[in-house]
DNA sequence: CCAAGAAGTGAATCGGGATTCACAAAAAAA
DNA sequence: TTTTTTTGTGAATCCCGATTCACTTCTTGG
């Protein structure tokens, strides 16, 4: 029998991968789904188009796997927002301004993982992260409810429109080409609408 | 010379170019964007796919019209119940529900005019689309806040927010497959977050 | 009815990017 | 080193639906 793959190959093959993610990632960045062609992929990422279906079966794999793990992070970062500490309104807060702002940074890769179509795959996996997203603010409404700070409510359809809301806000400054002023008062005015809509009572 | 329209080929002519918008129209609400290739249009409006292209320049003008006629017409409606009578809270929650519950009748449209991905194209036209609702409901933030029924507050991010907030919390009974039992909770729940969030009195 | 122009047909073409594949290079086993 | 297996190459192929176009059929004006 024969070929047992050494590790310092193990983990080409694993550099490789993650090259080709990173360079799936950085297209998109740049401009959107649509400049993310295969052939740019691989030449972006020092191989040639044949190579990529040796770590992904399909293009649209690929990118579900950029998507997701795009995803993942930044539910990561919210998750340790909402086990952080104070309370649920700041929290809530804290949530909104993070992702918004964050979003206002990369304005193709937020515009792309909002909202720019693509392959039915990807849009199947950018609809399971609007859930995973809603989730999120779900647990916070229920906590909020629960400790009073907001009144009672529907969670799954405040959690969803929540998630709605600051997408929506933050597309149009996203779509690529639109002005980017005002965005500490884009960030507040969001956070204000959320605040004000699950009834906290700063307001 | 030669030839000129009469009366009657004219109509003729006008009632193909209707029939193949309402073809278009009742394949997108039947199966999505998908289902709806030109051969299948054609065939469903009777006619061979060359002659589409006698009444359209091309797949994306034919389906841009189908959607911003689609739009325009849900327009007027919200419009004409902007601009009937009752508090501007009345108002808002009419505009809410009634978009909410044809969105919730025709599931498949909606989902379509709503998020589908598309051609670049029609995809413009749903921003585009999506603008236009905002300012409906721009429109009522600014009369409800000069009659102080509703806060001072960032009229163009609330309008945005709002047309987020319950397109997101629409898309996921509408896309294809959810389930969708609770429609009336469902809406008395989006109005009762948009109306909490532009700060209404009534909550 | 005939000629000229317009509308309709649908099979062939086109486009463009994903995917494959015959072959080459590299790595492990012998 | 030789053999075997894996990995890499990139041009050719495939796919698939929009679009075109040579041709037929219908309308109109004479």
């Amino acid at each position: 029998m024969s070929y047992k793959r050494s590790f310092l190959m193990e983990e080409r093959l694993a550099d490789n991968r993650q090259r080709i993610l990173k360079a799936a990632r950085a297209l998109v960045a740049e401009g959107g789904f649509n400049h993310a062609s295969i052939a740019a992929v691989a030449a972006s990422a020092g191989m040639s188009a044949g190579a990529i279906y040796r770590y992904f079966p399909s293009k649209s794999a690929l990118f579900v796997e950029v998507l997701t793990s795009a995803i993942d992070h930044e539910i990561a970062i919210l998750q340790a927002i909402v086990q952080g500490e104070g309370d649920v309104t700041a929290r809530l807060r804290a949530c909104v301004e993070s992702f918004a702002n964050r979003a206002l940074e990369g304005p193709y890769l937020a515009y792309a993982f909002i909202a720019e179509p693509a392959e039915q795959e990807v849009d199947e996996a950018r609809l399971l992260g609007r859930i995973r997203f809603g989730e999120v603010f779900k647990s916070l409404l229920i906590e909020g409810i629960e400790k009073r700070e907001f009144p009672a409510q529907s969670i799954d359809i405040g959690a969803a429109c929540i998630v709605g809301a600051f997408t929506e806000a933050l597309v149009r400054p996203i779509a690529p080409r639109a002005k980017r002023d005002g965005r500490a008062e884009l960030v507040e005015g969001i956070v204000a609408f959320c605040l004000r809509a699950v009834g906290a009572k700063i307001f």
